[in-house]
DNA sequence: TGTACATCAGTGAACGCGCGTTCACTGATGTAC
DNA sequence: TGTACATCAGTGAACGCGCGTTCACTGATGTAC
C-alpha cells in the first residue's frame, strides 16, 4: 500500500526479527519466509527490501533472542526472578562476554527461583518465549558451522553455565547439560507423564545440592 | 529394472527402515523420500510399493532404531560396553518395558564404560549411529503428539534412565537429563572449545558420583 | 520337470504444492525549490 | 509555508526447484498346468 514512513519501516523490520527468534525457537529454522512475513502483519514479498536472505535473519534473530532475554534478566542489575515471560529470561545473562563475571554474585534464592521457572510446565510449553539454547539446539547442530549465530550461542551457553554456577565453572556447565537435557526431554514427551518426572527429578536435584 | 525376488523385496525394505533410522539421528526427520531411497540404493518411486507414507517410515525408523540398540547391548546378556558403533548402544536397553529392572544389576564399571562412550567425540561427531534419545528429542517435540514414535521414544528414556540409575529412579532421570543435555549441547557447539568442555565436566560429574 | 502367463517390486516421469527469491508496480513519504 | 517530483517500503504474481505422492510401464519372479 504505497511507501511508508522510515520510523514505520524500521519498526516493521525490527517486528520481524522479533516473530523470527519467536517462531525459529517454537518451530525452528525452517518456518518459511511467507508464515513469518504474515505473523509479522506483512506479505512476504517485503521480505528482501529489509533483509539480504532468510540466512541473514536466522542469524538476527537468534542474535536477538539473547539479546532480549539478557536485558530482561540482567545479571546484576534490579531483576525480578520468574516473572519474565515463562520465566527463562536468564537462559542468555552474561552473554557477550563482558567483563568480570556478575552472575556468580547472584544470591541462592535468585539462582533457585530461575532453576524453578525454567523446570516449569509453563517454560516446557511455551518454547517461543523460553530458552534459546534449548530451543535453538539442534538446529545449531545441523546447520553449518560458519554461521554467525554459532558464536552467539556458545557465548550463550557459557553466559548461563556462568549464572548457574555454585561451586566452579565445571559445576556450571555439568549444570547447563542437567537443565537443558530436562527441558527438552520433557518437550519430546510432552504427552506422557514421564515429561513432568523428568522436570520435577531435575528441579529437586538442582535446588538440593544435586 | 522388473520383478525382483520376495527375499530381495524384503531386503530391500528393511534397507530403506534401517537408512531411515541413520539418516533420521543425523539430520532430522525431514530428510526427503528421494535422498532417503537414494542412500539405500533405490529410486524414489518404489518408496509406495512398500509403505503407506512416510509417516509410517518415521514410525518403523525411529521403533527400530531404539530396538536395535536395546540388542546391541542387551541389558543383562553378553555386553560389550563402548564396543559398539560409537558407544552409544545402551541408549535403548531396557526399553519396551519387559518385566524386572535387569539393568539395576549392571555393575559400576560397565557403567562407567558406557558414560565414557556416550560422552566421546567420537559419539557426538557420529549421531547417525549414536543415541536415537538425543537425535530425535527435537522432532518429538515439534511432532504431533498422537504419532507412534512417541510411545516408543518416550520407553527408550526410561529404559536408558533404568540403565543409569545408581540410587534410586529419580537419581536415574537426572543422569539421562545431563547426558543428552551434554551430547545435545556439545552438537550444537562443535566449532568451539566449549563443545568438548561440557562433555569431559559432565563425564567428571556422572562418574565421580556426580 | 517344462512351458505359459499373471503378478508385482522397482523405474522414472509427472502431479500439485510450498519453498526462497525476484520483479514490475503502487502510492505515501521525503525533499528540492 | 506550498508545490512538484523522486524515492523506496510494501504488494502480489511469478521464477526455478524440491517436496510427498501417483502412475503407466518393465520384465524377472512365482505359479498353474
Amino acid at each position: 500500500m504505497g511507501r511508508v514512513s522510515q520510523a514505520q519501516a524500521r519498526e516493521n523490520r525490527q517486528r520481524v526479527v522479533e516473530t523470527a527468534s519467536r517462531l525459529f525457537r517454537e518451530q525452528g529454522v525452517h518456518v518459511s519466509v511467507a508464515d513469518l512475513m504474515k505473523a509479522a502483519g506483512l506479505t512476504h514479498g517485503g521480505f528482501y527490501k529489509q533483509f539480504a536472505s532468510k540466512e541473514t535473519l536466522v542469524d538476527e534473530a537468534t542474535a536477538h533472542a539473547f539479546e532480549e532475554l539478557a536485558r530482561t534478566y540482567a545479571p546484576a542489575a534490579g531483576r525480578e526472578a520468574g516473572t519474565g515471560e515463562a520465566g527463562a529470561g536468564e537462559a542468555g545473562a552474561g552473554s557477550g562476554g563482558s567483563a568480570g563475571r556478575p552472575a556468580r554474585s547472584r544470591d541462592a534464592a535468585a539462582q533457585r527461583e530461575l532453576i524453578d521457572a525454567y523446570l516449569s510446565v509453563r517454560h516446557r510449553d511455551n518454547p517461543a518465549d523460553g530458552c534459546p539454547v534449548a530451543g535453538l539446539a539442534t538446529d545449531m547442530a545441523r546447520t553449518d558451522d560458519s554461521r554467525a549465530a554459532h558464536r552467539v550461542y556458545a557465548d550463550g551457553v557459557r553466559g548461563f553455565a556462568d549464572a548457574l554456577a555454585t561451586e566452579g565453572e565445571d559445576d556450571g556447565l555439568v549444570r547447563v547439560c542437567t537443565m537443558v537435557g530436562a527441558l527438552v526431554l520433557a518437550r519430546a514427551t510432552s504427552d506422557d507423564p514421564l515429561s513432568e518426572d523428568l522436570l520435577t527429578a531435575a528441579r529437586t536435584a538442582l535446588t538440593h545440592g544435586g
